[in-house]
DNA sequence: ATTGATAGATTACAGACGTAAATGAAGAAG
DNA sequence: CTTCTTCATTTACGTCTGTAATCTATCAAT
């Protein structure tokens, strides 16, 4: 089942915590950054929970949620299903069309060169 | 408003045919690459004629319908979208990414190394 | 003019999603 | 033991999506 949109950014609280967190824990997180009220975090770590996304674990009277799903998978699948859908399955076509919109800072630049360099010399 | 999975495959066919097509020439070009009754396809149309995506002028009893959104756009809103929700709005960090889960071609790499030196030619 | 074919427009309907309120159960407090 | 509080679970509801069927208007044929 995918994650949709509202889901990623709880799973992404989560993420970012190697510890697992409460459903208050993840509310506070997300106070600043959201305007989702309480119920509205609980609905998302429910439907989480129901496409095995999460898990809970009983800490006393609340539980205890950590992502089940990891972040690489994630971003994985989705990135790969953007490349395959627009670019051909292949990422050079992305990076092209970044760099004919003029997209492409100085920084990525950079480290795109390193990258391929680093390729180049251990392949 | 944002053009759906299901849109965007009936975008595909107008892209690819730079000559307004009539209903009929979408579903034929349909026929083999999706199952969809002709009814679908019927609704896609309206749906983005709806959003505005697409026109259609009358061709006597019949619409010929073309793109009206252009692709690179949609590429672009797509494609930017990931990006800035997943790799911080770098393009680098996803090319890192695919470069790690070792999913970068011999083909994929050539290009980027032409695509690099090119830049650094020009700038 | 009536009838039949054809293309577009309207309606349908279940499931996902965003957003949340209401209800229920279990522990804390008195 | 009864009551309050606090979580979690259930229910809600409008919109969007995928997937069509049906209705309607118009053009062609008789």
């Amino acid at each position: 089942m995918p994650i949709s949109d509202a889901e990623s950014v709880v799973m992404d609280v989560l993420w970012r915590s190697r510890v697992p967190m409460s459903a208050e824990d993840v509310v506070a997180a997300l106070a600043s950054s959201s305007d989702w009220r309480e119920a509205t975090i609980k609905t998302l770590l429910n439907r989480l929970l129901g496409k095995r996304a999460i898990s809970a674990t009983r800490d006393g009277k609340r539980y205890l949620y950590s992502a089940r799903l990891k972040r690489e998978d994630y971003v994985h699948t989705e990135s790969k299903g953007l490349i395959d859908r627009l670019f051909g399955g292949r990422v050079a076509p992305l990076v092209a069309h970044f760099s004919e919109a003029g997209k492409l800072s100085k920084k990525d630049l950079a480290e795109l060169r390193r990258l391929i360099e680093e390729l180049d010399n251990d392949a």
